[in-house]
Parts: structure tokens; C-alpha cells; sequence
DNA sequence: TAGATATTTAGATAATTTTCTAAATATCTA
DNA sequence: TAGATATTTAGAAAATTATCTAAATATCTA
């Protein structure tokens, strides 16, 4: 879970996974909406990925960047549970 | 909402949070738990407390953080939608 | 008021993260 | 297969964050 928090406390990947609501993106298209060069774009993917809030189809010389629901589902249970246990903290 | 995700996204801040759930605590009795200088604990309760995740009070010569818990509400909030919403994003 | 205790601020160093360019890998097409 | 396109990896530089010691501020008590 550390590795989830850690990935959308970056506004570039809040970015990004926002871009990744309407569908899925190549990382070259992503790439379009942000003033960072490919290998930089690319780390960022990759810390999202680590985290399994996106997952990854290629198609042709082209990488599919979407949304991993589940995990995000996951991550939002965490959060809210974190939030929400006021005593014998086991988080 | 960025200071929020960022102060959550670590690890001793996460602990200290976790201890405040079970009432308000100094500073120095929140220092006992960790391995770090008494600067360094202020730095994170700073860190903290401009999230708004805490609240201090002055009692005598000590002053007592306490978790904030309408901002923890809001912040849930926040990621629970952010997760949600699919479509037209405006986060 | 002087000394003790609690916390923060100041300023420097260490550690981590982000970013870049150059090069490597993978795929497609002529 | 050679060249073009898409993305990642490698390695270094820049920016940010966490940490420390020393000093400052605030409060209490004798």
C-alpha cells in the first residue's frame, strides 16, 4: 500500500491516472498532455505500475496504459479504513 | 488536497497518525515511538498539521496534536471519488 | 528571576526523487 | 533486412525532502 499512496501523491501521475478515466492511452499519447520528456513520462508509468493502480497491453509498436480498477478499489478501502478506525490503529 | 496525499504518503507520518487515534499525545510522547530527533518529529507534525490532518493545543509546557477528524473525512472523500469517478474527470 | 523542560526554527548535510540525454530494445513496414 | 516509430533502461545532474546539531522561544517552578 505504500507504494499506491506514495504513486498518487505526485500531481503528474494524479494526471495521468485522470487521463486514463476516459480509456486507455499509449504512453506516447499521455505523453501529449504533459511538458516532460518520454524517459521521464516513462518512469512515472512505471512508478504507477509498481503501485498496480494501471496495467499494460501492447498493441503493435504501441503500449496500452489503463486503469487497474481493482486495485484502485483496494487502495480506496485502505484509505477510507485508515481514515476511519479511531482506536486499536492495526495500520 | 496535495498536502493531504503527500503527508499520508509517509511512513512515520502514517505511524503518528495511526498513535493520535488513540487520543491526543505531545510531541515528545509522540517522539518515544520513533528513532528520530526531536526536529525531525516537528517536522513532520508541521507536515501534519498544514495538511490539517492535526490540531495542536498548548497545555502547560507541552503541546498536544490531535487528529483532525473532519479533514480525514474530507480526504476520504477526495479518494474515494478520485477512484471513482470513470468518466469526465475534473479531479 | 534563574534554571529546567518542551518544542520549534535555522542552517547544513544526507538521502531520495525527478528529470534529462544517450543508448538499447521491440515492433512495424517498405 | 534496413529504416522508422514507440518505449524503456542506464547513468548523471537537478530538485526536493528528511535528518541532524545548535540555538531560539515559550512555559513552568523554585
Amino acid at each position: 500500500m505504500q507504494d499506491v499512496l506514495e504513486a498518487i501523491s505526485d500531481p503528474t501521475r494524479r494526471k495521468i491516472l485522470d487521463l486514463l478515466k476516459q480509456g486507455p492511452k499509449s504512453a506516447g499519447e499521455l505523453g501529449e498532455h504533459f511538458d516532460i520528456s518520454g524517459p521521464s513520462m516513462s518512469h512515472h508509468l512505471g512508478k504507477l505500475k509498481t503501485a498496480n493502480l494501471v496495467v499494460t497491453e501492447r498493441r503493435g509498436q504501441s503500449i496500452y496504459y489503463s486503469i487497474n480498477t481493482s486495485v484502485f478499489e483496494d487502495a480506496a478501502q485502505f484509505v477510507i479504513g485508515f481514515f476511519q478506525e479511531k482506536q486499536g490503529s492495526k495500520s
